[in-house]
Formats: C-alpha cells, sequence, structure tokens
DNA sequence: CGGGTATGTATACCACGTATGCACCCGGCT
DNA sequence: AGCCGGGTGCATACGTGGTATACATACCCG
C-alpha cells in the first residue's frame, strides 16, 4: 500500500512518466527495494481510475499535438500529474502516522512462534542460523554505508538512501536482540520445565499433546 | 509468503480443516496478525494443486476429543493432512533463515526517505507524530505482556505469542531509535547546509531543483 | 418455535509483486 | 549501409495476499 503512496507523493515534483517514476523512487530507496516496472503503470492506472492523477499529454518535452500521429513514429511518452485530489491525498499521508495496529507480518517471528509449539524442531539451530545470516546482512549495510554513494551524501536524494539504509541497520540490529532474547528465554523456559518435572513427575505432559 | 508454509508447518501435528488451521494459527500469534478465514481455504486449495497437502476425509475426527459431540458422523469438514513433499518443504522453511537480501518494504522508511527530498514538508513534524504513535503502541504491548495470557505462558502456544510479542516491542523500540537517529542527522545536515550558505552564499543549490 | 450467534465452507474481487513480451531509439561493428 | 545489441518505455498475464460476502448448519435461549 505504501508503493502507491510514495508514486503519487513523488509527483509532486512534476509531470512525470512511468519509467521517469521508477527512477525517482529508486534514488531515493537505493537497491534496497526495486521496483517493478509493471506496478508501476498498474499503480498509475489506479490512480487515474481514482482521480487521483491525470493524464497530461504525450511527448513530455512541451508540445501536446493532439492529434494523432502515425504510428508510434513519434514519443509516445505518457506522463503523468497529480490532480487536487491526489495532492490531499499526499498531505494526509504525511500528516497521519504510519499504524502500528496491525503491524505487517514478520515472516520471521511467525516462523518461531510455529517452531516452538511443533514437537521435534530444534529451535535452538533456527535461532543460531538466523543471527549469522542477519550479522553477515548487518556487514553488508556497514560497508555500504562506508563505500556507497550515501557515505557522504551530497543531495536529498543521498540523504534519503542514507536513512533508508540507516532502517536497515536498526531492524536488523533489533532482530539480532530479539534472537538473543528468544534464545534466553526458551533455555530458562527449558529449565523450569526441567523442575517441574523433578519436583512432580507425574504432572508433566508437555511433550507431544499439544491440546 | 509465510502464510502458506505456516500453515503447512501446523499441518505437520496432524489433519485440520480449515475452521481449526485459523484457530490454531491465531493461539500462537494472538491477535497481533488475525487470519482471514478466506485465505485459509485458497490457500489450502493452493498447497493442494501443488501436492503438498492432500484431503483425508470428511467427518474425519481422528483425534478423540473430550468434549467431542458425537452427532458428527455426516459433518461435511474437509480434513487436509500434509504429504511427503509438504514435510520437506517444512523442514527446508525451518532450516533456511529468512532472507535480508530483499527486505519486505517499510512503509515508515519509504514515507521519510521521499519526505525529505520533497521541498516543503516538515519532516520534523512527521518525525514527532510517528514517534508518539510508536510509543503509544509499546505501552499497548507492554500492558499486554502484563495482563494477557502470555504474562505467565503455561502451554506452547502462550510461550509462542508471548515471543511474538517481543518481537513487537523490539521492534518498535528499533523505530524510535531510528527515528531519533533521524531527526539528529537531518538536524546535522540543516546545520551544514547553515555553514556552507555562510561560507559561499552562492554556491548553494539544495532547495528545489531536484536534479 | 423463531431468531441470534457460533461454526464451517466456498467464492468473488481487488491489490501487490514479478516475469515477460512488444516497440522504438541509438550507437557500435563488419 | 545494414545489422545487432542494449537501453528506454509501455503493457499484459499470472500467482499470491488479503478482504468481504454468501451460504449452510448447529446450538442456545427466551
Amino acid at each position: 500500500m505504501s508503493i502507491r503512496q510514495a508514486m503519487l507523493a513523488i509527483l509532486e515534483q512534476g509531470p512525470m512518466y512511468g519509467y521517469q517514476l521508477r527512477a525517482e523512487f529508486e534514488q531515493r530507496t537505493g537497491e534496497t527495494w526495486p521496483l517493478n516496472i509493471g506496478q508501476v503503470y498498474t499503480t498509475l492506472t489506479r490512480l487515474e481510475r481514482d482521480g487521483l492523477v491525470e493524464v497530461v499529454g504525450h511527448g513530455g518535452a512541451d508540445e501536446t499535438d493532439e492529434d494523432a500521429h502515425q504510428a508510434g513514429s513519434d514519443r509516445q511518452h505518457v506522463s503523468y500529474r497529480a490532480t487536487d485530489a491526489g495532492r490531499g491525498e499526499v498531505s494526509e499521508w504525511f500528516a497521519t502516522p504510519v499504524p502500528r495496529t496491525q503491524p505487517a507480518r514478520d515472516e520471521l517471528a511467525i516462523k518461531l512462534a510455529i517452531a516452538v509449539t511443533l514437537p521435534g524442531v530444534d529451535v535452538g539451530t533456527i535461532i543460531q542460523r538466523q543471527r549469522s545470516a542477519t550479522m553477515a546482512s548487518l556487514q553488508d549495510y556497514t560497508r555500504l554505508k562506508r563505500t556507497g554513494r550515501a557515505a557522504r551524501p551530497a543531495e536529498p536524494a543521498d540523504l534519503a538512501w542514507s536513512l533508508v539504509l540507516d532502517s536497515l541497520v536498526f531492524d536488523a540490529e533489533a532482530e539480532v536482540r530479539w534472537l538473543d532474547h528468544c534464545e534466553a528465554r526458551l533455555r530458562r523456559a527449558a529449565l523450569e520445565r526441567e523442575v517441574v518435572r523433578r519436583d512432580a513427575p507425574a504432572a508433566t505432559s508437555n511433550e507431544g499433546a499439544t491440546r
């Protein structure tokens, strides 16, 4: 849902056609979230359907010749422009924070949540492998921060990409912290199970029999 | 993509029908990611199409529940069971870490990245509003941790939901940290622009004219 | 007994995301 | 010159995620 808003917001800068729009987006987010060109066009048509953008004309240079130039001998760039309603949407998007009431599905959290409830799954190994992978990504990010064009941001787009990169770092760090936290809690839970089993051997039924 | 895997993994516990599957999923993730029942059935038919699950029969009920209503001989519950291929998929899912090479789109990061490149957008206010909203969510999470059934996890599903809750907390904390970080960087960038403007007033062109 | 609620299945519909094909332009190569 | 590869630009098909809705039965309760 954010691609739609982002494209609309970028259109505030002025009329653009599809390819241009993608380039502007990717310039701000680096290679983090490559935008498929197909989605750009489908999103543009949906935005047009909803009255948030309108076609400004073909041949994005200066003159709009309305009569049918023949058989594509002409440049056929379809440029779009934000309407008033579109600009309203953008300002509202910026005004309201992104809601955490229904957070995006976190595949890792789902995976671990399922894993700890299934018998015969080695959760410790899953956590360790994930931790290694995430640490590797962290290294990639810090290398990018040193060497990429975000290292010394010269123009706003570089600053934007640099902030996105920081976001990835913060997120990965939080993931590592959470993984360690899970490991500790699982170890503690195993210990408590052990104590319970020793104290009241007949009452334990935590293996199998999920209900 | 993770719902499909999660449902398949839950089916490792034994044959289930759609409604049951959703209940099992939501028991592990609390009210975090409510699973629409429609998606359960479409996903099940896709899994069947791909040979990962198979229909085990109608009115199955092989599990002898204590509270079983005995009348259901001709009940039309369509139960599904994981095939060997399905079990292979699950073990592979658990064996490979979730990739960070193409991280999930972060609406907040996209939003800020666009905002800092547009003229006339008050990024400071956006950051402050978002920070307040995220802090409020954090309070909700900690209250849930104290009062909900995840407070003292008795069975594996409670532990899972508790871990998911922790994941939300860690993620929100990282978001707050990143927001503060962004604020600091933007303030610093503004200061540097100020210095540049004072030193070489003619050379500044950071307002407008994005290209 | 009649309606409200919970359980349970199924389908339509739209948005997101990716792959692929088509058309045009330009510039190098032989 | 002709050809060909690559870059640019547009469009469509297809699979998946996600939601709403229709439909049916069981149970409860006044």
